[in-house]
DNA sequence: CAGTTTGCTACATTATCCGTAGCATACCGA
DNA sequence: TCGGTATGCTACGGATAATGTAGCAAACTG
């Protein structure tokens, strides 16, 4: 499956809405996760990035940051490893509060 | 795979961390669309939301929703359809933005 | 020139998803 | 009482995606 593109259509939507290729890039495994690892301008090497997430198998590490390179949230610099991009970063500040959320979330589920 | 729990292991981390928990169930398949679909109070019946998913298969649809369910971020009314639940309400607000950075994002992608 | 680290690929196995068909229940009008 | 329709949902087989292990080629390091 490649990239989804805004106004391409993509899984369950023909229309070529940007939301609906975001949420499908949003939606697929690894890609929220390793966004989070990369947030706040950190950048990680490949393995890494790959033991950060708790040891994904490269193949789809690898398949996941080509999705978010295509996308352009994600880029990867010489020597210094992967990092989000200007775009990534605002995006990534907007995931930020689902950390409270989720400890929110912990309490009530107890 | 079991829906994701705060406090337990889930995919890519042991920690029991609720922030991974929540990365993990929102980066499943159809996850993130599903909220989306359901969003500010809307209903929707199970064959309303497979339509509006673009026709998902009912066997992920209903895996889903019972990983949602299970959650508690969606709950099935009867004679009403599925409908997000106070908390699932909250969370989805928090990701409205995202339409606005969809919508940047499909301008600066052209 | 051996050892390490880099990003990444190959390959076989397993998990997940998909599409279609269909079931059981409940309602609704004739 | 008999379709017809809508409900939530499951069965099943085939397609697709993810996993885990091994390893390659290039760059750097001692």
């Amino acid at each position: 499956m490649p990239a989804p593109k805004p106004g391409k259509p993509v899984r369950g939507s023909k229309t070529g809405r940007p939301i609906m290729a975001l949420l499908d890039l949003l939606g697929r495994r690894w890609v929220l996760r390793i966004g989070w690892e990369l947030h706040d301008g950190r950048a990680l090497s490949f393995r890494a990035l790959q033991l950060a997430c708790g040891g994904v198998s490269p193949t789809v590490l690898n398949q996941r940051l080509r999705d978010l390179r295509d996308a352009d949230l994600v880029e990867l610099l010489d020597g210094e490893g992967y990092r989000l991009t200007k775009d990534g970063e605002v995006l990534l500040e907007m995931l930020a509060p689902l950390d409270q959320w989720a400890k929110r979330w912990a309490r009530k589920t107890k």
